[in-house]
DNA sequence: CGCCGGGTTGAGCTGAGTCAATCGACGTGG
DNA sequence: CCACGTCGATTGACTCAGCTCAACCCGGCG
């Protein structure tokens, strides 16, 4: 994994999406890449937000510490996405908490510098106006499901999601390509480890999935997809 | 209430702070006013944004519908605060409903108009950045306190927020000055109306609220705080 | 080779949901 | 002005999903 990361890169990333060669070069130029050493934490929550992070490769936890020590995970990030930025942009302070939870690289511009970008190429104003929204959705959506199905509910539809964005086929399956712990799991769908742990083996005796230390391979989805849509109750067998 | 209201309720609107006397002008003159009917719908989930609204006076409900015909509230608003705003300005479909809860009052400008309005006041566009920062924030709070906190503690922590933006001072205490059911604070919090009823009926037996059809007086804030702030299990008693 | 982080699993317990019946306050139309 | 219908609220009885508590296992890593 090269240091020095070529456009074709960048030109992915939402917030930089219809700019011009030179725009890119542009960005490039004024981005610092590091490599951030797995369980780094990059950004701390409640400090003031200074610079606008995007994942160059591995992966990145986004997540909130509540004030009594809970945890709740927002969400994962790989290549091609942002943290921190939105806060920069929105003068916030930092909302939450940012972990490397493997080595990755990334590369961040200082906000002076992301100020500058956005002058010189207002179509980043538009992006991040479009990159909030989506959040902003996504968000409302998470709220109603939490409020509105159940754990394992939630639990299927997350873990679709992730194979989604983080997916990679294996002969048995398509595998999350990060470690996950069910601890973690359960903090992103307003869980405990027990449950998650549990409604895993019994998708296991059923073959949905298979899981072990830390890592996840679906392997039928669409069992998955089916359980994410079940209605309320799953109705009482007959006697 | 007058149908041509003048510069200073607008100066409230946090989307138009900072601006000067002609440019408030300037914003008044493009906007349309109506009145609201109680239960008029306002705007559709789903619909294109193509308006922003600004509340004058009255209340709105910002609502979700799920696929499953269960509803979540979002949040009321009061005289100065907007919506429809942000799906405009970030070009997504509205993801909300939007319904009057009683006679109301609104401005609106057609999406075009406020186009117009960022070209030649740019204060406009930085103000919608932190609005939809704020609106992040306070859904990732919302989202973290659904999936940590007892139904009673959510109860307690959104009857004080609603204290906070649409408290009335009475004799008896103070009182949410919109009528408001069981059942839309059971979705507001995500909880059936009747837990929320029993809930009430407990906190009435300690006269710490009081409340009727469609009302709600607390009589005791401190007390909804000390609740809301409530660590883990209550502790059994000493036997 | 012993420890420790992560995982599994059993046995209760309980917060909150479901089901169901009843009640009271409005508003409305005869 | 009163009778009725409707909408919201209350309350009891029961159920159950998911949590807590607890014991134990397993596989790396130092």
């Amino acid at each position: 994994m090269p240091l020095t990361p070529d456009r074709s890169l960048i030109a992915k990333i939402d917030l930089f999406s219809g700019l011009d060669a030179d725009a890119l070069d542009d960005v490039v130029r004024r981005g610092h890449t590091r490599r951030l050493p797995k369980d780094m934490q990059v950004l701390v929550q409640g400090d003031p937000a200074t610079t606008c992070h995007a994942v160059i490769d591995g992966r990145i936890k986004i997540s909130q510490t509540t004030p009594d020590g809970g945890q709740v995970v927002l969400r994962y990030l790989g290549p091609g996405e942002m943290y921190g930025t939105l806060a920069v942009l929105m003068g916030i302070p930092l909302p939450a908490d940012a972990i490397a939870v493997v080595d990755s690289v990334e590369i961040y511009w200082p906000a002076a510098a992301m100020a500058d970008l956005i002058e010189r190429h207002p179509k980043i104003a538009l992006a991040s106006s479009r990159l909030a929204g989506g959040r902003l959705v996504d968000l409302q959506t998470r709220l109603r499901e939490v409020t509105t199905e159940r754990v394992e509910q939630r639990l299927a539809r997350t873990l679709l999601r992730m194979l989604g964005q983080a997916g990679r086929r294996t002969a048995e399956g398509v595998e999350i390509d990060f470690p996950i712990t069910r601890q973690e799991l359960g903090e992103m769908i307003g869980a405990t480890l027990h449950t998650v742990s549990r409604t895993l083996s019994a998708w296991e005796e059923h073959g949905i999935v298979e899981s072990s230390r830390r890592r996840i391979v679906v392997r039928d989805p669409d069992a998955l997809a089916a359980i994410a849509e079940e209605p309320r109750p799953p109705a009482a067998a007959a006697p």
